[in-house]
DNA sequence: ATTTCTATGTCGGGA
DNA sequence: TCCCGACGTAGAAAT
């Protein structure tokens, strides 16, 4: 149960369920619902009452229109397109193609391996043949990197083999407190900056 | 660094500087930024470039306009509202007040207090003169409740007095694993679904 | 300005 | 459908 106070909003209703009261700051919506089943519009006391229900979980916006200033209804063709988020997911598969930037000899056994405790993003084998855990963040990383790495470490040593395995956290920055962390679990990093491109699967007008 | 296709979209400029591209799908935009610094438009082989810069972190966003349905400049009023939001807070505030809810001879001693692995939603004392951690979730309580619970409990047991701590989750429903790992740990669920109303502070024109 | 923690997170994948 | 883990999380509080 929420209430906010009658001002000024923009909102958007999307043909998908998703609801949102937009406030004039923000990325976030001041109120929103998503997965919307029914929307009623009706007339109470001289003005109009939006409703959205939905259930699973059951709940409901209720919106009182004071003024209406520009009410639109748009109709937007499918969504064609498919965002190429240069972000972990393409880093991992660059990497994965080009091992060898983050290590020379480096070989990629297996990738978003689940060890129980969240996935190793690569699983690898090193030039000298020792198995290698390699954590990668696109942005700076946090000590929060580093405990999952080390939790990646500690979860795969203790696999059957039982071998050291070296732990490697691959970004382009890192925090003071997430070196210092590193040093003290004896795990490396590695800086990487700058990717190349990888060879786009289906070059087309770029919005962004 | 990414790029979505070409498509319809509904772009949003907010004065406070966030810049969202929304698809016809979802409440989370395609692609957004907070805090965009500077603004440019400018024409490139006949098309509109909106470019949105932002300083720390240091990235930009790039809008290239193919064709443009219904250009909009509204000017909302200042943001005079407030959201009353009866989630956890409000959560909080009533069972301050009313902390017989919960269990019959509860007080409370404090509220949000810090323990060095977050906030303790409340710190009380039952009937019986026990201490008691309390932590609410406004929704089902996962295991991760669970485990922020447990670490308050360890971290006020800690304390000086090193007494026998209670520790009460306080939600209107809980997962499955939740409920396990409590037993567990011997902490306790307390189920609660509704709350009483709170007099109103400032009853205005309700939105929602 | 940066780090840390919460949230109606939202979202996608798997059982 | 529910549960679980990740995210460019965003946003706020504390440092």
């Amino acid at each position: 149960m929420s209430t906010a106070e009658a001002g000024d909003y923009i909102t958007i209703i999307k043909p998908d369920g998703c609801l949102m009261v937009h406030s004039l700051k923000g990325v976030k919506p001041r109120n929103w619902q998503p997965n919307t089943d029914t929307l009623h519009a009706k007339l109470e006391d001289g003005l109009v009452v939006l409703t959205g229900e939905r259930r699973s979980p059951c709940e409901s916006v209720c919106i009182r229109i004071l003024e209406c200033f520009t009410p639109q209804a748009l109709a937007l063709r499918e969504d064609t397109g498919f965002v190429l988020s240069g972000t972990e997911a393409d880093m991992q598969r660059a990497l994965k193609q080009q091992p060898e930037l983050i290590e020379p000899g480096l070989t990629i056994i297996d990738h978003e391996l689940p060890t129980g405790v969240g996935s190793v993003d690569l699983y690898a084998r090193d030039a000298e043949g020792r198995l290698a855990v390699v954590e990668l963040k696109w942005g700076k990383a946090t000590h929060e990197a580093v405990h999952q790495l080390a939790r990646y470490v500690e979860q795969v040593t203790n696999q059957p083999p039982d071998t050291r395995v070296r732990g490697l956290l691959v970004a382009p920055d890192a925090t003071g407190p997430a070196l210092k962390q590193l040093a003290a679990l004896s795990l490396e990093f590695k800086r990487l900056t700058a990717l190349p491109e990888l060879e786009q699967e289906n070059p087309q007008a770029a919005l962004f």
